[in-house]
DNA sequence: ATTTTATTCAACCGCCTGGTTGAATATACG
DNA sequence: CGTATATTCAACCAGGCGGTTGAATAAAAT
């Protein structure tokens, strides 16, 4: 499974978007980041795995707490993506339209 | 389930933005989407399905052929939420000045 | 009218996900 | 030392997902 995959389905989960918003206010321990959870924080530690495995956070161990880092370069990834279909809501161009636009020719 | 989280969820598997893909360059029955596909008609079907659902597609049903055309404006969600992260990535600012910057204050 | 074609519906299946609880591990504190 | 705290690991469970096959439906073709 490729990395973009992974991204996204690492945010298509609403705890896990919450979980990054607040992170990307500062990093934070798995407990203040549970804390206004309605869920165990052994379900937020879960989370905080699939965020990692997408390389969306960066844990750094001190001691026995672990301080979780937001890292935003991955969802590069995702903005990438969906870029190539901007032109299919920009502008009102029509989907004919857009495929000649992404082609490069003239509009017919 | 909010509309962001339907669109993540239908775009986060790799069939379905290849279905997607196949469907910006053109409108296409169900079963011209189905034929390059490693899997059954129905799969495909189900696919479209959830495509649907976050309204990615829409469906024209001309006697017994459907017409699937690519819908990008839901896709303008994935973008507003990504665009939010985007200065964690670029002009290589580091998460705290992106903190600063995103509440308008003064760089420490 | 019969048959072929396009598509969905329904039931089933294996597996993954998101959650739980309880134990384990490791560090800090008294 | 013993105890409290921070976090993960492990096992379990219900439910959903992605796929299959087979039947149903509807329209087109012969």
């Amino acid at each position: 499974m490729n990395n973009l995959t992974h991204v996204l389905e690492a945010i298509s989960h609403p705890s896990r978007r919450a979980i990054l918003d607040r992170l990307s206010k500062g990093p934070a321990r798995v407990t203040e980041i549970a804390e206004p959870f309605d869920m165990s924080l052994n379900a937020v530690s879960k989370h905080l795995k699939v965020l990692e495995g997408a390389g969306l956070i960066h844990r750094e161990k001190i001691g026995r707490e672990h301080f979780i880092e937001f890292t935003g370069e991955p969802l590069r990834l995702v903005s990438g993506w969906v870029h190539h279909y901007e032109q299919f809501w920009n502008k009102k161009l029509d989907r004919l339209e857009a495929h000649f636009k992404e082609k490069g020719r003239k509009k017919p």
